[in-house]
DNA sequence: TTGACAAATGACTGAGTAGTCATTATTATA
DNA sequence: TATAATAATGACTACTCAGTCATTTGTCAA
């Protein structure tokens, strides 16, 4: 559907500049060149719009991250590489980047805030897999402390290259947050998190996604997408998971495959947790 | 004016709730039981409505926190202090606090950006006040990095007791801050805001206040409050700026008398800054 | 060329908004 | 008590918005 792709570029353009809030369907029909009955033939109302922007972003945004922490072996440069990545990413879309910053603690709509409750509980747990791995059993009573540490820095240098638009060097930035981190996992003392006031904050975590609904997904995207690799991978997959026969190899091979198609970037990372890798 | 204050209270629980776009003047001048007609008596428009909020709530909170700074001797104290009133500082005004986060960097309109911008730069110098004092030449080169980290930590365990109302433990979360600060000040030693980025991101701040304009907020104010200590006090202060009689010691135990009247918190930072106390 | 189906349109509806102003109520003064 | 001055009211205007649907336009097979 070529449409509710034009609508979701269009409308990102202008709610990053103006706010969602501010800006109207009939702005973006203009903006797109198209009818507003049109509008509503892809998407049943604006709400719909926006959650269907943030799933496409945050898929993607989140997809990267994670794969990036798995696919460092060298533990020296794996913090550099999360914070590259993240950076990096996000400047990528930064349109994005400026709705989601916006919009985060904004409260119009009870969905939009469950799914980007989601996705943060998503990316806490790529983090503290980060952590645990980096730091291991040293850092347990000061690890919730790390997370929200890491979380800030990100937030902090994140607002500052999206409002002031500088041109900032990310490679001096990661270095420094990379030395800030490991200062701060090294030497605290008082950690401030419990495991009660962690468990406070997080609601319980939206249930983990089952075969059945990872065949539906893929069977979805087959559709979607035109002869490629990237099809002929999905395909292989999708038997896989009805009928295991090929070897993890094999399965990795296919996955990195369909990795940087931007519309498979989000089965790839729930397959990547499925399978463990 | 009774008025406008009741307005200000009422509309500051429904911008807290429903965010200041989806807050109706209707609706607000419901929640005080008076007329249309009659807001309109009190404030210009909804815009200088906001400004007000913004103006009222950011000087109490800028003067309490300046006044903690300026007046902890002990050295060993004073980033527990700040860290400990900010937070109480804001937990007093939660509501407030709620939608200046919200609307931070919502781009409405235009005033209301440069005046949070103004508000931010006053904490920013109170903040770099502090780490000069308590780190010295030795901090130089990261110093507008340890500023930024200490914004960011605020922000961070700011929205978490915001918008959670988790009771949190003031006490614990301002030591192990303290802790933070002093690791991340003693052992950094990549930089990465360079003097060239701080002057890019920071615009030429607003100019000083004058005597002339400080004798005139006086006067204002004189008028505003009822008799009592701290009119007598304000009446005495004014006489000062116009001919400078009293000792030092007295301008300062006049300060302290109105420092805490909830109409004088401002008027009371910009005198100590004059005065430089 | 025709006819059947699908895609696209934009005038329209109804709800809600900020801000106005002629009218009414209240208070202070003589 | 009478009169002037001030404060408060709410119906009203002019506007914007999300969403609908009868109508038109485009497409493709027979």
């Amino acid at each position: 559907m070529m449409k509710k792709q034009l609508i979701m570029e269009k409308a990102l353009e202008l709610f990053a500049n103006q706010g969602i809030e501010a800006t109207s369907i009939q702005q973006i029909t203009e903006h797109c060149g198209i009818s507003k009955g049109s509008f509503y033939l892809a998407f049943k109302s604006k709400d719909e719009l926006i959650l269907a922007l943030i799933d496409h972003f945050m898929m993607q945004i989140t997809s990267n991250i994670d794969y990036t922490v798995r696919n460092t072996n060298d533990d020296k440069k794996l913090l550099f590489e999360f914070y590259y990545t993240m950076f990096h990413t996000f400047y990528e879309h930064s349109d994005f980047a400026k709705i989601l910053i916006k919009e985060q603690v904004q409260s119009f709509n009870e969905e939009l805030i469950v799914k980007i409750h989601y996705y943060n509980r998503l990316n806490e747990k790529i983090i503290l897999s980060m952590i645990e791995r980096l730091y291991g059993e040293e850092v347990e009573p000061i690890k919730y402390d790390l997370i929200y540490n890491i979380k800030g820095f990100m937030s902090t240098y994140l607002q500052l290259f999206l409002f002031y638009n500088a041109p900032l060097d990310f490679d001096l930035l990661s270095q420094s947050l990379v030395e800030k981190t490991n200062l701060l996992a090294r030497h605290t003392t008082i950690p401030f998190f419990s495991q009660e006031l962690i468990e406070m904050i997080n609601q319980p975590m939206k249930e983990e996604v089952t075969k059945e609904q990872l065949i539906e997904m893929i069977e979805q995207k087959i559709e979607e997408i035109e002869e490629s690799i990237e099809k002929e991978s999905l395909i292989l997959l999708k038997q896989q998971l009805l009928e295991p026969t090929l070897v993890p190899a094999i399965v990795k091979g296919l996955l990195e495959n369909i990795r940087n198609h931007p519309h498979c970037k989000w089965i790839s990372y729930l397959l990547r947790r499925y399978y463990e890798f």
